[in-house]
DNA sequence: ACACAGGTAAAACGATCACTTTACCCTGTC
DNA sequence: GACAGGGTAAAGTGATCGTTTTACCTGTGT
């Protein structure tokens, strides 16, 4: 693992953990074990590096939701928060933080945030074919969004009831 | 209105839309038109500032939300977004960036979560009686999350989904 | 007339912010 | 065996953090 991947890696957990605004650069150059002029030397910037996280959580995650029907999807966002934890989108969470004002960070969320709703769109479409159309996919990724916030504090128990009225949606639109 | 209330009213626009973290109680005074020392004299420190913020906050989206039927709820939700913008919910992002690390702040948080559902589990059984138990109401908080997280980038429409598939979730269960 | 409550501006507190600079120490290659 | 490349530690940059202190002004009640 090359020292880049190992700063992304300890960046990511300590702007999950602690915020990305709260998290001091000098706590992370002792986290990730190099000092700051190297970790300056290969991320260039606070920014920069916030949105190097984004990218490479993005990578994981959509990997993770590679999936061919709505109940996989919500099955796969459970299986990641049982071993990630449940702290919200840190895509969202990064974008508030900083009020939109990072354009590093405005870009990524942005296009990480359309990827994701074309790739729901994608597994709906596979499911059901055509028959939810654009309302279904909006439904879907309304459950999926809710399921990642409210399992913040009610846990696992959000996401069954997502996954549970996912199911009763598509029930309603199957041919 | 007095002080206290003139200063919350300030904090509440600068941490909802450039975050808690990074706005600076320098900024504040100054939007607020006080002296640091008067507002010291008035909040306490910046945390109790924070959940004073977040419990009037609470105060004014439960009014907002006092109604009586689920659809009512989101379409509640539709005004709020409409004349206070969507940024997400600042009682996660208040949360989520000082990663429960502040007591004032992750009490004040835990506490309107848990009274926020329990206003859902109420506004259900009035709309549909007992019928959809425990369930129905975590599929609306869900829904309800859901839009409030999704709103931030699609916008109204991820309001209307939401609202849509609460309608259908709850002819479902109706006698 | 005078004390006092309650505000002001402005400086200072030490800590920490993101980031840079300086000086040095390995280690593999020609 | 000299020489880079690429890392280190540690100090220093000026700015800003949350908070406190100092000294002063002003309106009100007695």
């Amino acid at each position: 693992m090359d020292i880049k991947t190992k700063l992304i890696t300890a960046a990511e957990q300590l702007f999950d953990r602690h915020g990305f605004t709260a998290t001091g650069m000098d706590r992370l150059t002792k986290a990730a074990g190099f000092s700051s002029r190297t970790v300056y030397k290969h991320v260039g910037s606070k920014a920069a590096l916030s949105a190097l996280v984004l990218s490479e959580r993005e990578r994981r995650f959509m990997h993770y939701l590679d999936v061919h029907s709505v109940d996989a999807l919500f099955a796969a966002l459970e299986d990641w928060v049982r071993e990630e934890g449940s702290r919200g989108c840190l895509f969202l969470r990064a974008y508030s933080e900083t009020g939109g004002d990072t354009p590093e960070i405005a870009e990524t969320v942005t296009a990480h945030k359309a990827a994701f709703r074309s790739h729901i769109a994608n597994v709906v479409e596979q499911d059901v074919g055509k028959a939810g159309g654009d309302a279904l996919t909006d439904q879907i990724l309304v459950l999926f969004e809710g399921a990642t916030a409210a399992s913040v504090y009610r846990g696992p128990e959000a996401i069954v009831a997502a996954r549970q009225a996912a199911a009763l949606l598509i029930e309603q639109v199957r041919p």
